[in-house]
DNA sequence: CGAGGATGGATTCCTAGGAATGCATCTGTC
DNA sequence: GACAGATGCATTCCTAGGAATCCATCCTCG
């Protein structure tokens, strides 16, 4: 059996130098990081969205999304809506600033991406997308499960 | 033209849990870091190793580096010698202690990652591991020049 | 309906990485 | 052989995430 240590090296390696280049470029040319980007696309396409949906889609800790949503309100990009019919929590939605500033940041993310992965064969590319999809519904199955 | 955004989604996705997964299971029942982990292989692997080849690998800053690097001697698994012919420099030698570390790590990382990735089949995963090695490639090469 | 546990989230403390700076050393050039 | 830059690395300050704790609210089951 071949291992997959090397294969998973090479995972973290690709992510960190595409994560780094995105994050550079949006945040000189669109004044936020892609961490933020990320925050702002998740509040914008889940319908009721709460602290905990942010929490099981990127997969980091309640405390760290809390604070990544204080700042995103402070900064005027979203707002705590209260809950109707749970008064522990808040309901998340862009402010339109917020939204102008995710509709601004869209294409840039995608044209670093574009650029950075030019080299790959587009069926390649294809192929890998595939897979991690996969990979990541059966990642998060288990995760719930 | 198809956009790659939702696939670098998943990639980070997918990254962040099996990171998570992997290092969890590696500080519980070995006392290290993934990160930790990843130096030792490192220094393990390089012949010379300085800081600065640590960070040509892992694409993070030379300063985060060598605050890891004081960590790793201070937890007696690394040492810095000498350079002979560049008194800039130091090179980076595993201790004993490191090299049984890094030793009895391989395969718990091993084993977490295979049985993460069972759901995939094994050839997908070795198309995926072949596309990232030479995305990782064209990236390195992209950013040395 | 009341008690015990589960849930949603905020807060606090700790660790890790980024950016900028400092500084010693090396290297090329004239 | 001296001086200007380049290099290798450490240090400082700032931001971001993890772990643990805490509190309010909700739910369930007797």
């Amino acid at each position: 059996m071949s291992h997959v240590t090397p294969a998973f090296v090479d995972l973290v390696r690709v992510e960190t130098r595409l994560y780094g280049a995105v994050n550079a470029r949006l945040r000189a040319e669109q004044g936020l990081g892609l961490g933020q980007f990320e925050f702002l696309e998740i509040i914008d396409r889940v319908p009721e969205c709460r602290v905990l949906d942010l929490v099981a889609e990127v997969a980091i800790t309640v405390g760290a999304v809390s604070k990544a949503v204080d700042r995103l309100v402070e900064a005027g990009w979203c707002r705590r809506v209260a809950h109707p019919g749970d008064r522990r929590s808040s309901l998340l939605r862009l402010t339109p600033e917020g939204e102008a500033r995710l509709a601004a940041a869209r294409p840039v993310v995608e044209a670093e991406l574009a650029a950075l992965t030019a080299s790959v064969p587009p069926e390649d590319l294809a192929r890998l997308a595939a897979t991690l999809a996969t990979l990541r519904a059966d990642l998060e199955a288990a995760q719930g499960s």
